[in-house]
DNA sequence: CTATTGAGGGCCGATTTTGGCTAGTACACG
DNA sequence: CGTGTACTAGCCAAAATCGGCCCTCAATAG
């Protein structure tokens, strides 16, 4: 495993790649990244925060890696309708479930959206609530804000 | 959306407009109008601004102004009937609320009164209590007195 | 005896709160 | 290995709450 350290409007942040692939971002003020780890950087990780710092720059609209999704058959269905979700427009979790073909898995979309291990990169922050209320978000929900000012999709 | 600021003798008034009708008119010492905006003004608020002027003036009973009011359909059913009640006349919530056909909707009406974003050109502050009595006004009962005064509508 | 005042209950729509329901997953237990 | 059970970054509908009111009624004052 390869590490390395970010600094952004969201805060530090911590890229993990197992040589060939992406398999985490973590928010390194969460208590989920206390695991310390020697900075050591590969070609994954290389494009991954150019590519991370022209998105906070505002100039990159899609993300263009190998990603190492690790999760359940939902999980990872519900990870590939998120990355359907074009920069800088909103969905609601209800939204997802249905592009699904499961109306009902509403909660089970939030679950599987809270286990995303690739946040930004997969854009679970495009995700809000049936009535436009801003829910919750690994990162916390401060920087879910950030993110969609960022893209212009909030005021 | 683009605003106006106007001095009148009921305090500094905000005009907000979405470029092609009127949207808001907010008093500026309450604390609804704590956004700060920058002063940029079309068509829509000219025509505001100047026909204000001459109703304060004393030279104008009627605005003639495209109005985008938002709210439910009762809200607008409200609304709709206020600017019926014609330049220095006094109605109650009660007639308000018999011209609806709805007469024991007199409190529903005083809160939809309560809502309405455009006071002074929508008239909210010709309705008072049924016994005769000044009740409130989301500008202060001292801006609903003078606005009444400047109608002659009492003493 | 008439006029004025204040408290209480009822009214209606909008808003907020609450409780049941949901599907999928993780975990404990046999 | 099956089951059972208890979690959610949700949703919806029903129920409780809250107002720019208004009427009634009793208690006062003149």
């Amino acid at each position: 495993m390869n590490y390395q350290y970010l600094s952004s409007p969201v805060g530090k942040l911590r890229l993990v790649s197992n040589g060939e692939s992406l398999v985490a971002i973590e928010f390194e003020n969460l208590q989920t990244a206390t695991i310390e780890g020697e900075e050591r950087i590969d070609h994954v990780l290389k494009a991954c925060g150019d590519q991370l710092k022209e998105y906070f720059a505002g100039k990159r609209q899609h993300f263009d890696l190998p990603l190492a999704p690790t999760g359940t058959e939902f999980q990872k269905n519900v990870w590939q309708a998120l990355t359907a979700i074009p920069y800088g427009e909103l969905r609601s979790y209800r939204d997802i479930a249905e592009s699904l073909e499961k109306p009902k898995a509403v909660r089970a979309v939030g679950a599987a959206n809270g286990r995303n291990s690739l946040p930004i990169v997969v854009p679970c922050h495009r995700v809000i609530g049936s009535d436009g209320s801003l829910t919750g978000f690994a990162g916390g929900l401060d920087a879910k804000r950030v993110l969609l000012r960022l893209e212009g999709a909030i005021e």
